[in-house]
DNA sequence: TATATTACTTATCAAATGATAACATAAAGG
DNA sequence: CCTTTATGTTATCATTTGATAAGTAATATA
């Protein structure tokens, strides 16, 4: 098989991926917070406790401005910020009870959403629509 | 199935194609142009030929500011505006020769990343990854 | 123990993006 | 023809995000 082609093929995929998130995503963040907090809050939900240098690295922020946007995020009352036991010097963040609530209620919105767009489908289809994803974060979208 | 999971799941994959996709895009933004504006030759790259309007809908970008970046490419001599001429408050935007070598050029970049993270490849795993696109683009992600 | 290094913070400035009002002009519809 | 609607532009301001220098405190290391 031609590579180019291939390539054509997973870079118009990785499009349609984007273009179909934007509007899973539309109406369904806070007016409180900026795109940016929001990322940052979605990727504490997932990872439960990180530091702030890893928020900084996992989303290609600075770290004085991870600093800047977690301390915005503390302000707000949607993390927990803790001095790490054994080193001092780290800070383990993790989402306190609003946070998880306001994640929570935005997920229900982007589920909304995506049942809308998605729904219908039989069993069959949901079960080869992720042996499919499986595939590919197999492949060529290897998680972290 | 469980409703909740699959969706879950989705969520997942969707988190994986974007960090993968941040990856393969690392490096290989001009350094002359914004990161919209990348997006926006993007766009008029894939679709050959829209309008101001067009850009804007499609990439969620209030008109007003979809024609001052379309105006910032256009004095960088990247896009090509034409009135059109079965309705002339409409503007046609293409790719200047430079746009598209911008584009290209870029893309070369992109795509060394991508094989540097995906190499070997067998014939098979390339057909099973386009099928698997394939599904989730009927089913998921669909183009517009 | 002195000296690096790591993790983070603060402050400041610049650049990119978003929002909105006011305007011009072309086309559509009564 | 007159009014309304659609397409786009310009200008202005606010907000968000990026970049960088300087500083603090804890830990690691020579």
């Amino acid at each position: 098989m031609d590579k180019n082609k291939f390539f054509q093929v997973v870079i118009n995929f990785i499009g349609n991926v984007h273009s179909s998130t934007h509007f899973l995503k539309k109406d369904a963040r806070s007016n409180k917070i900026t795109p940016q907090q929001h990322s940052i809050l979605e990727y504490v939900f997932f990872s439960k406790e990180v530091t702030t240098s890893q928020v900084a690295d996992c989303l290609n922020i600075s770290l004085p401005n991870a600093s800047r946007e977690l301390k915005k995020l503390f302000k707000l009352d949607l993390i927990i910020k803790e001095s790490n036991e054994k080193d001092r010097r780290k800070t383990t963040i993790s989402l306190s009870k609003p946070g998880q609530n306001l994640m929570l209620r935005t997920f229900e919105r982007i589920q909304k959403n995506f049942w809308k767009q998605a729904d219908e489908l039989s069993e069959d289809e949901m079960r080869s629509i992720i042996s499919s994803m499986k595939v590919l974060e197999k492949k060529v979208f290897i998680p972290y």
